[in-house]
DNA sequence: CGACTCAGTTCCATTATTGAACTTACTATT
DNA sequence: AATAGTAAGTTCAATAATGGAACTGAGTCG
C-alpha cells in the first residue's frame, strides 16, 4: 500500500499535483526561486529532515522542476538549479501566497517580489488568458462533463 | 513526532501550503468546484480511502475552505460546499492545472470549464496585480532579505 | 423482511516522516 | 600532523499517516 499515484490520472491538476503534492516540494521550490541551491541551504532554511529532504530534490529532479550540477569536483559538490519548467512554476507558487496573504490571517513574507517592469510589489492574480479577466468560479461553467 | 507544522510560519505560502500542502486536498477542492458535494461522491470520484476522506474534509472545514451543512435531518446526509474563500482559491487550482498542461505530457481534463465573459475555454495565466502583465521569474527581484 | 444508501468509524498492515547520529571526502587551522 | 569544519548525503529506530476492507447506525425502499 504505497502513496496514490497520480500520474496516469487523465486530469492536469492532478498531474501537477502528483509532483509538488506534498508539504515540503512547493517550499522547495520556493527557495529555489528565492536563489537557495544547495543541499545544505535547503536543509538549513526549511527546517525539513535531511532525508526527506534528499527524496524531494531527487523527485525534483527526475521530474524536470530542477537541474543537479557539479560544481566542485574535489570535493564533489552539488548545486539545484530550476530548470525553465520550474522557473514556470513559479507563479503558481505567488498565487498561493496571494491567496494566502489575503484569507489567513497574519500570513505575509518571505515570499515577497518586486515587478521590475512595474516597480510594485508584485501580487499575483490569476486572469483568464484569452480575455485578461479575472478568473472566478462564478463566472465559469464545466466543460467537461462532472464525472 | 508529527506532521511538521507551518502554520506559524511567517510566510503566506507556507500557510497556504499548511491547508492544501498533501496529495488529496487539491482534488478535493476540484471537484468541490466542480459540483461534488457528498461523503460518497467524493469518495467514488477520488477513489481516496474513506477514512482519509473524513480526515481531509473536516480540515478544509476547520479551514473555512468548505462549509458542511445538514441537508437531511433523518437520516441524517450532510453536503460539503465552498465558503467564499474555498472559491477563491479555485483560480489556483486552475493555474496549476495550465501549469500541467503545459509541462506535463498528455495532461487533460478533467478540469476545464468555459468561460463566460468571453465564451471561450478558460485558462489561467497569473499576472502581476498592478499591472497585469504575466508574471515571471525572470522579471522579479527580492523584496526581503533571502535569509 | 431483506436489501440498499449515506456518512462515517474501526482495525490492521504498510509507508512515510522525523530527528539524531554516522559516513565520506575533502579543506582550513593550529 | 592532529583537530576542526564543511558539504552532501545515508542509516537507524520511533512515531505518524495512509490504504483497504469490513463494520456500524440510522433510515428508506420494494
Amino acid at each position: 500500500m504505497k502513496r496514490h499515484d497520480f500520474s496516469q490520472w487523465d486530469c492536469s491538476l492532478a498531474r501537477t499535483v502528483d509532483i509538488i503534492g506534498d508539504w515540503w516540494t512547493p517550499l522547495i521550490l520556493r527557495d529555489a526561486a528565492r536563489g537557495v541551491t544547495t543541499f545544505d541551504d535547503f536543509h538549513l532554511s526549511l527546517g525539513i529532515s535531511r532525508n526527506t529532504l534528499t527524496q524531494r530534490l531527487n523527485r525534483l529532479v527526475e521530474h524536470g522542476m530542477l537541474q543537479k550540477t557539479l560544481y566542485s569536483e574535489r570535493p564533489k559538490r552539488y548545486r539545484y538549479v530550476m530548470t525553465a519548467q520550474g522557473v514556470d512554476f513559479v507563479p503558481v507558487l505567488m498565487a498561493m501566497a496571494a491567496w494566502g496573504d489575503k484569507w489567513i490571517a497574519d500570513a505575509a513574507p518571505p515570499f515577497r517580489v518586486r515587478h521590475k517592469s512595474c516597480g510594485a510589489e508584485a501580487t499575483a492574480r490569476v486572469v483568464c488568458a484569452c480575455c485578461n479577466e479575472p478568473l472566478a468560479l462564478s463566472d465559469l461553467e464545466p466543460l467537461v462533463e462532472t464525472a
